[in-house]
DNA sequence: ATGCAAATGATAATCGTTCTTATTTGCATT
DNA sequence: AATGCAAATAAGAACGATTATCATTTGCAT
């Protein structure tokens, strides 16, 4: 049991919701979690946690770094653990599944364009929406 | 006056409403509004449209291919006029304005990953937020 | 001019998220 | 181990964006 010694160097009192939410993150299945999933998960393993809980913990743990909020379409909010590296998303379209990727020829062209057109980045997203070419979609909810 | 035409082809009715909203996205200043904008700039010329009637009709124009719809941060929809081209977007984090851009390279790139991962590309997005690098940001809201 | 389906506007409802506030908890100090 | 207090929590109200409901109005073919 590492996890509150990440609070605390987060600055964060190791509290149980705080425990419980950084636990699923470390143990989910899926990677991307949304607030509602978070929510959802910690009731169904028993746990008992406000969902307004659940929002400010998953605020403060992306200000602390710990996690990663994206927004896919559909407008709410998804996070994940945040591994340091920097990675673009593919959803699958028939299952929601995330898969992640990393294409360094992008990245610096992206780079390029942005300063060719006066702009310095501070953030950016790219998320390829598709559909899986496999016959049967291998990703289960 | 051709945008009776326009509504006719796309199956939808030629009514006040709509072509007071189609009118506004071909002669506005910015080429990027949000339900909001349009509601509002309807109501400062005076038109007297609904604000429930705006959402319907861009969605009705989006899903008619006259309007395309983007998902920026901060949750809330942008509606742009389909140019028939398919470009990202790097928005300016001082004043909000939306800047586009297209580059091949990118494209490309995008194809190969998700390929190589799978997928068939359905659909993308890449938004690049990024501070203008002039002294004084150029574009006033 | 007439009729009727389609479109509108006002408002209620919904969804994801944030705010408010009284209560509880972590934890440092006795 | 008991105490105190700031920080954190839970419940529900409030919020902003969007969608649904429904009675009224409008476009347009007859």
């Amino acid at each position: 049991m590492h996890q509150p010694e990440h609070l605390k160097s987060a600055g964060l009192k190791s509290t149980l919701p705080r425990l419980k939410v950084l636990d699923l993150f470390e143990n989910s299945k899926e990677r991307h979690l949304s607030a509602e999933d978070v929510y959802k998960q910690l009731l169904a393993s028993g746990e008992d946690v406000g969902l307004a809980t659940v929002y400010r913990v998953l605020t403060q743990f992306e200000q602390a770094g710990l996690l990663v909020r994206h927004h896919f379409e559909g407008g709410k909010s998804v996070f994940e653990l945040n591994k340091g590296d920097h990675h673009d998303h593919i959803v699958c379209l028939q299952c929601g599944h995330v898969e992640e990727f990393h294409d360094p020829a992008i990245e610096s062209r992206q780079q390029k364009v942005a300063t060719g057109l006066g702009f310095a980045i501070r953030d950016h997203s790219l998320h390829i929406y598709a559909d899986c070419t496999k016959k049967k979609c291998p990703h289960k909810r």
